[in-house]
DNA sequence: AAGCTAGACAACCGCGTTCCG
DNA sequence: TCGGAACGCGGTTGTCTAGCT
């Protein structure tokens, strides 16, 4: 395997770091600061890369990291913001003070994509399984399995074989803290229609809005990153705190006391992507859910989403995104109407596509 | 007691972006 | 403007440990 740059060119330690390596570091920090972590190692004495050596200062030794368990408070802030960014965790963690993104993601990975598992919610698209199972058997109808249905989530096939009892799986205190029936049935799935025939954000398609995870990424943000409340009206109500401090000052820190302060109990419904995207009761409830997200969140989420969108403009050499939209009927299901642009992308760009569609 | 397994988390890797001469 | 170095990020792998058989 080819080694990262840095350490070719000379034979470097690897594997975890002593305590006695950790203090040259802490050390040196203390003394010059953290920056140029190519020179690092070499003055502080170490065999390590410099790329180990700030790597090690961001993730462990920060003086500033929290190294307990995570809060339930921050988990709930950990499965919103990834509803609505996806694995975007150095956004994430930067809400949750005394966390870097590794944190958050081990976490994710270890923790919370289980938790979400186990209540029949799938974690890449915090959409029920009962929902995906559906739309899977509605592609069945139209397309051929084999060749137009991609690998699915191990999550979901897990959820599926937990299916009989998923919520009797779940541990007690967590059966508790979600004091919620079970997941609807595939029989009466959750109000999830009709799909969005187009990109945007628009809010006359917010009575019915459902989008994928995937889609609102490539959302360029409409709303005023001043007040942010359109962009934080994606967020449900059920954690947030009628006591939330003003919406100017900042974040993650004011939220969480506020949930300190006055909790309520929170729904494992909330993190359903298509719960997210429900309009708010009220003006005043939407200027509560404003508060939830400090400013520095929402336009770090803007500057994403649009840099997302404009790679995929570049990509795909589409004319400009507001002309970009599903040719669907809106009455077709989300995961139809992206094989429908697929499809369509695969007409316009056949060289490009390893595997033409036939119908 | 030994071996196995799963969970947790630290560390690494590769790639894209930014910075700077 | 260009190219190389540094940095940042997300995905993946490695290591340690506790629990179970």
């Amino acid at each position: 395997m080819v080694k990262s740059q840095c350490c070719e060119k000379i034979s470097v330690k690897r594997g975890v770091w002593t305590a006695e390596e950790d203090a040259k570091i802490l050390a040196f920090v203390s003394k010059h600061g953290s920056g140029n972590w190519t020179s690092v190692p070499k003055k502080a004495g170490l065999k390590r890369c410099g790329k180990s050596c700030r790597l090690r200062w961001t993730n462990y030794l920060r003086p500033d990291l929290k190294h307990d368990n995570f809060t339930p408070q921050e988990e709930d802030l950990i499965i919103k913001l990834h509803a609505a960014i996806g694995s975007r965790w150095s956004i994430i963690a930067q809400q949750l003070p005394g966390r870097t993104d590794n944190d958050v993601k081990n976490y994710w990975n270890t923790k919370l994509k289980k938790k979400l598992s186990q209540m029949g919610i799938d974690p890449v698209t915090h959409k029920p399984f009962s929902k995906l199972i559906a739309d899977y058997g509605n592609i069945g109808g139209c397309q051929k399995p084999s060749t137009r249905i991609g690998p699915v989530n191990k999550d979901f096939k897990n959820a599926i074989l937990l299916k009989s009892e998923p919520y009797q799986a779940l541990p007690q205190g967590f059966r508790n803290i979600n004091d919620q029936p079970e997941l609807p049935p595939t029989s009466s799935p959750p109000k999830m229609e009709p799909t969005p025939n187009s990109f945007f954000f628009n809010q006359s398609h917010s009575d019915n809005l459902s989008m994928d995870l995937a889609q609102f990424q490539s959302i360029p943000i409409m709303t005023s990153a001043s007040n942010g409340k359109e962009l934080a009206s994606i967020f449900g109500e059920g954690c947030l705190s009628k006591t939330s401090s003003s919406s100017s000052s900042s974040s993650s820190t004011s939220s969480t006391a506020a949930h300190e302060a006055s909790p309520i109990p929170f729904s494992w419904n909330d993190f359903l992507l298509e719960d997210a995207f429900a309009p708010p009761a009220d003006n005043q409830e939407q200027d509560l859910v404003a508060g939830f997200l400090s400013k520095d969140l929402v336009s770090q989420i803007e500057n994403v989403t649009r840099q997302s969108w404009n790679k995929k403009e570049l990509r795909s050499h589409q004319a400009p995104s507001n002309d970009f939209q599903f040719s669907s009927s809106p009455s077709i299901s989300f995961v139809e109407a992206m094989l429908d642009q697929e499809n369509e992308m695969f007409l316009s760009f056949p060289h490009l596509m390893e595997e033409p569609s036939n119908y």
